[in-house]
Order: C-alpha cells, then structure tokens, then sequence
DNA sequence: CGATTTTGACCCGCGC
DNA sequence: GCGCGGGTCAAAATCG
C-alpha cells in the first residue's frame, strides 16, 4: 500500500479504470478499480481515498508487471526481480507509518506530518532500478475469472 | 477513429 | 433462502 496525493498515480504504467464503487463509510464515495492497459498484464489496482486524508489515497496492487512501461521507462533493463526496494518504496512506507502516527495521535491535523517530511512528489519515476514489484505480497490468489 | 472514462446493472460470496 | 456488500463487465459518451 502506498500513500499519493493524486488520483492519477503515474508508476509508470497505463490504467484503464473498470469499475468504481462507494463506500458508505467514507464521506468521499470513491473507490477505483483499474487495469493495466496491456493484455498480458493481468494486473489490478485499487484506488480508495482515505476519509481522514483526502489528499491521500491508498493504492493496492494485485499481481505483477510482465511488461515494460509504456510511459517514461527509459532505455534501461530496469526489470522486476529486484531484491532491494526502491528508495521511493522506502519513503512511502516511512509516510505510511508516519500517516498511521498521526493518525493516532491526532489525525486532526494530517498536515503535519506533511511539514515534517520532505517533499514527496507523486511522480515517482524509477531513477534507474527496480520497479515497485516488491511490496506486492501473495495477492496472487488466482481469483481471476470469467 | 481509437482509446479511455463514466455510470448502471449483474454476478458471486458471505452473513444472517 | 434471502439480503447485502463488493467486484466486474458492458455500452455509451468524451477526449485526444
């Protein structure tokens, strides 16, 4: 799970939006299902918005990436398979726990952790290595159908 | 013209 | 067995 402030999450890749659904128990009715554009991609995303953060949103992946980027994934090997996480992965869980924190703390003011952290830009283009493969866990239940 | 997005309806699984 | 929730697909409209 990352943390953006955008809807249009750029990873790197295109998404074609399915689906999208309420949630009743958030005051922001948003929850946003996309698919990788490309056929033999069979991986999903979902896009919900945090109540408490609206300018944040918690994208899930399903699956992995058999592709390369379309978009700006530029004239590297950069391919999956790499063991060590991405610099930007790191920051976005560091956000994550930092978002929880606050959370707990006082989500009242979810600016702040926003001031004491540097500035996280939603482009995360891949520097030069490794996609964002790692964090995805054993969602691959096979639950594909029809 | 093609690709993509939007909205509603339909289907499946689970709970009661 | 029925109802509810969540998820997915499909057709139409829109944008590039």
């Amino acid at each position: 799970m990352t943390k953006s402030e955008v809807d249009h999450l750029e990873d790197g890749y295109r998404w074609r939006k399915y689906g999208q659904k309420a949630v009743k128990n958030s005051p922001y009715p948003s929850r946003s299902y996309y698919r990788c554009t490309a056929q033999k991609c069979n991986v999903k995303k979902r896009v919900e918005r945090s109540c408490q953060d609206p300018t944040t949103v918690i994208t899930t992946y399903e699956g992995q990436h058999t592709h390369h980027s379309p978009a700006s994934l530029r004239g590297g090997g950069a391919h999956m398979l790499s063991p060590s996480p991405t610099t930007n992965l790191r920051r976005s869980v560091l956000l994550q726990q930092v978002s929880r924190g606050s959370s707990s703390a006082g989500y009242t003011n979810p600016n702040t952790y926003h001031a004491g952290l540097p500035p996280l830009l939603p482009q995360i283009h891949v520097p030069d290595h490794g996609l964002l493969q790692d964090i995805v866990p054993s969602f691959t239940h096979g639950n594909q159908r029809r």
